[in-house]
DNA sequence: CAAATTTGACCGGT
DNA sequence: ACCGGTCAAATTTG
């Protein structure tokens, strides 16, 4: 059995992984840059650190907080995890905070709806897969900035994805098949120049606690209806493919 | 010109 | 009535 402590361990390091493998990708399409890598190396570095505090200190460290808190309370056991977060994947929220918007996650997403959300100063985006009509898709996806310096911007996906929109798109081929287009949000939000990266959930959400508790309650509503099951591993490729450098948005309600 | 984004209006839940 | 989410017409972009 795995104790909390555990599952936040395993989730660094799951994170650094997918940022290694995104960096791999960027390697292997001779995408390098300081912009582009230096995110992932951050990233993959934090995760080992977060790893680590995780094993050396009595508490876990306050700025570091899983995700998996924020899924449906305490789990116990790594299949308890894996239940969790799928059930979050396949039917209504998973939550990803990140310091770069999570907006080429591998999937290619129209926005929808932009609005002022009176709980925050920043605006909400609202994101549905591009396929949505032609192959009937329901996912869709929320970012919102949620905390300033250093900025944290909360990725929520809505749903699931029906469509095939192929997730690893940049490690099957080199070929930018399927690739997430760029949105800019000039008029919300200044947009970041340089590439961005495929950062995976950096956990910061302490800032959040009245939208963490209404997640909460529609995650555990959601999990008594349904049970899902399957791989860590294929979860994660799923929430976390590699990704085309270069798309970013930024948004903001200045 | 088609596709994507913007943005005010609209709708349902509370 | 308020609020978050969605719609859809207008506008922008490629």
């Amino acid at each position: 059995m795995y104790s909390e402590r555990d599952h936040k361990t395993l989730v660094a390091l799951l994170r650094g992984q997918v940022s290694a493998n995104t960096l791999k990708a960027l390697i292997a399409n001779r995408e390098i840059s300081s912009a582009s890598t230096e995110p992932l190396i951050n990233t993959i570095l934090d995760s080992f650190s977060l790893a680590l505090s995780f094993m050396d200190s009595p508490t876990p460290l306050p700025h570091h907080e899983s995700f998996t808190q924020n899924m449906a309370g305490p789990v116990s056991g790594i299949s308890s995890l894996k239940k969790k977060i799928c059930q979050a994947q396949v039917i209504e929220h998973y939550i990803d905070d990140s310091p770069t918007p999570l907006l080429d996650d591998g999937f290619s997403w129209r926005k929808y709806g932009q609005k002022t959300i009176k709980t925050s100063p920043h605006q909400r985006c609202y994101f549905r897969c591009t396929y949505a009509k032609e192959k009937n898709c329901k996912a869709a996806k929320r970012v919102q900035k949620i905390k300033d310096n250093p900025p944290v911007y909360r990725t929520t996906y809505v749903g699931k994805h029906t469509c095939e929109a192929p997730a690893f798109a940049v490690f099957t081929n080199n070929e930018d098949t399927y690739g997430s287009k760029m949105i800019e949000f000039d008029k919300c939000d200044h947009v970041m120049s340089e590439s961005v990266t495929p950062q995976v959930a950096s956990i910061d959400h302490q800032a959040v606690a009245m939208e963490d508790k209404a997640t909460d309650h529609i995650m555990n509503q959601e999990c008594d209806d349904n049970e899902f099951l399957v791989d860590v591993d294929n979860l994660w490729a799923c929430y976390f493919p590699p990704l085309s450098p270069g798309d970013l948005m930024f948004f903001d309600n200045t």
